[in-house]
RNA sequence: GGUCCGUUGGUGAAGGGGCUUAACACGCUGCCCUCUCAAGGCAGUAUUCACGGGUUCGAAACCCGUACGGACUACCA
């Protein structure tokens, strides 16, 4: 009888699943390697969610000696977005998310879109049909809904279980008849599960939870044939040797489903880590982050924002290990790939994205790098979001990498560029071009201060470019001293009256003719970069706009 | 409604019975260094871990209730 079943509903179907499992050895992986998996759905860009998944993946995999592979989960034809898939493959590469097999790459457990191991599913589909463990069911749409909303009001579970399945014991004949009226069906599997049992998900990261049974004939082939979620992921999960599911916590009341697939397929269930999804802050609350409702949430976001992908990568490891930061902020020659990530150490409550954070952590990885990979960075970002400024950087190469360089000893370096596109800003005065061009946005305060510009000229003769730092500074002091300034701040402060100003008002007023900001990084280097004939240049062109 | 999960300073959070007079980071405040800023140094910033009970010689940690927040509750993943 259930034989029959199965061929009348799939006489397509040939292969048993002993020969689809044979195509799906065992891999010959050392004792511990995990074998992890990033699943993404096709349905539009990479969410910042998605790729924290796949960091996790990969992370786990790659530091056990294991494998990540890429699947590409697309059984929901509806919301599929054209072009998804290539976008996912970009965000993955540029975010150096590294995976071994899959999607756009080799392997021998394929194929790795679930849309095309139809047949696939189909083969367990029939399996369970045959075992008497799964069943076609023609309910239509409105009998669906009717069920759900009578079961709303009385506060019953929703879903069709118990005398809901009322398909569950059809006969053959009442199927065949449906097959001849050409009537539309799923496969649900026959649920032998028990609603006052309870089982127990050993969760890697949240640690025991008790969970009631499955009593729900979950659908697992829908009526275009393509399989659920649920189903797709065990079978695919099984045949592909996953040993460990990582995927976010909204699975967990799910668990039970999977399980009952496991068990009811015969197969040994795979380990689960199912981590806190992402979350941000907005009007006060608190929510999981939304592909639909923040957009700024896409992956190339980031990108675009000139946050470089090793900063984001650092801030996802700080999500996904607590006392990785700490880690890091002691081990300042260590990278990501010397820490050792455990699922213990993974957050079991909600993960806030701090926008701020991020931002920090970009400070404090920019101010890590040499000068002239920094440099190489923003021209490569440039060169793709800011072509013309990309031009002018290459003209100007040395300079600016002169000016990165600036007070970026080892012990403590400047912290004052937190994105790619800052330098442009922060720079802007150390590019001719730039200073120049317009003087009413060079000098932005001018009109408020009252500097001496004839003191400027004059200083700007005394100038010597071959002094050392100490040389110059001393220098500056006798300066400030032989024209009415007092040499130290702290003389100035006890005797305010005796002097025009002190040695730091002189430094000010270079300053400021110099770069046109009040705040800038050591003066002395600024001006030994741009040199004395580009100092008193810039001593006429402010004179200029004085008068 | 049901099922799970969470709630620790201004912020992100660590810690899961005595090692905590609650780590670390960010922020803020003050002082020091100092030509400005950044960085750095020192000090301060939760006498207390949502609330109410309980267990215990001892609780932020364990248990029970309450409140609040979140996730799930599809022929979506």
């Amino acid at each position: 009888m259930n034989h029959e079943l199965a061929e009348l509903l799939f006489p397509n179907i040939k292969k048993t699943r002993e020969e689809v499992e044979a195509k799906f050895p065992d891999r010959n992986l050392k004792e511990g390697a995990m074998v992890t998996r990033f699943g993404p759905s096709p349905t539009g860009f990479l969410h910042i969610g998605n790729l924290y998944g796949a960091f996790i993946d990969s992370v786990m995999a790659h530091q056990t000696g294991g494998v990540m592979y890429l699947r590409l989960e697309d059984t929901d034809s509806k919301r599929q977005v054209e072009g998804a898939s290539d976008l996912i493959l970009n965000s993955l590469k540029h975010f150096h998310i590294a995976y071994d097999e899959g999607y756009g790459k080799e392997g021998f457990y394929g194929p790795y879109v679930q849309s095309e191991r139809k047949e696939i599913y189909q083969v367990f589909a029939k399996a369970l049909v045959e075992e008497g463990k799964a069943y076609p069911c023609f309910m239509k749409e409105e009998e669906l809904q009717e069920i759900r909303e009578g079961q709303e009001l009385r506060k019953e579970i929703t879903g069709i279980y118990k005398h809901y399945a009322v398909d569950r014991d059809l006969s053959l004949e009442e199927v065949k008849e449906h097959l001849e009226k050409k009537d539309e069906y799923v496969i649900r599997i026959k649920s032998p599960g028990d609603m006052d049992k309870q089982i127990i998900l050993h969760d890697l990261i949240k640690g025991d939870i008790l969970l009631p049974e499955n009593i729900i004939d979950e659908v697992i082939l829908k009526k275009d044939g393509i399989p659920t979620y649920h189903f797709a992921h065990v079978v695919d999960d099984h045949l592909m040797k996953t040993t460990h599911v990582i995927r976010g916590d909204e699975w967990v009341s799910s668990y039970p489903k999977h399980l009952q697939l496991f068990q009811l397929l015969g197969w040994k269930s795979p380990k689960y880590a199912h981590h806190a999804a992402l979350t941000k802050k907005e009007d006060g609350k608190v929510r999981k982050l939304s592909k639909r409702k923040d957009p700024e949430f896409s992956v190339s976001y980031y990108q675009e924002a000139g946050i470089p992908a090793e900063a984001l990568r650092l801030y996802l490891a700080t999500l996904t290990n607590t006392n990785f930061e700490e880690w890091y902020l002691q081990n300042k020659d260590k990278t990501i790939a010397d820490f050792t990530f455990s699922y213990k150490k993974m957050p079991v409550g909600g993960t806030l994205f701090d926008m701020e954070k991020l931002n920090n952590i970009c400070r404090t990885y920019f101010s890590r790098l040499k000068a002239e990979k920094l440099y190489e960075d923003v021209l490569l970002y440039n060169e793709e979001y800011d072509k013309e400024y990309a031009g002018i950087m290459k003209k100007n190469k040395e300079r600016l990498v002169s000016f990165l360089n600036i007070e970026r000893d080892a012990k403590r370096p400047r912290k004052d560029i937190a994105t790619l596109k800052d330098l442009k800003e922060e720079s802007s005065y150390m590019i001719d071009e730039f200073f120049f061009q317009n003087a009413e946005n060079t000098y932005k305060i001018a009109e408020e201060k009252n500097y001496d510009i004839e003191l400027l000229k004059k200083y700007s003769e005394e100038f010597s470019e071959s002094d050392s730092y100490e040389e110059w500074y001393e220098r500056v002091k006798r300066f400030a001293q032989d024209n009415g300034y007092a040499s130290e701040v702290k003389m100035y402060k006890e005797n305010p009256e005796n002097y025009k100003g002190h040695v730091g008002d002189i430094c000010e007023m270079i300053r400021f003719c110099l770069t046109g900001r009040t705040k800038t990084p050591d003066l002395y280097q600024i001006l030994s970069i741009l040199g004395k004939e580009n100092f008193k240049k810039r001593v006429i062109f402010f004179e200029n706009v004085r008068l």
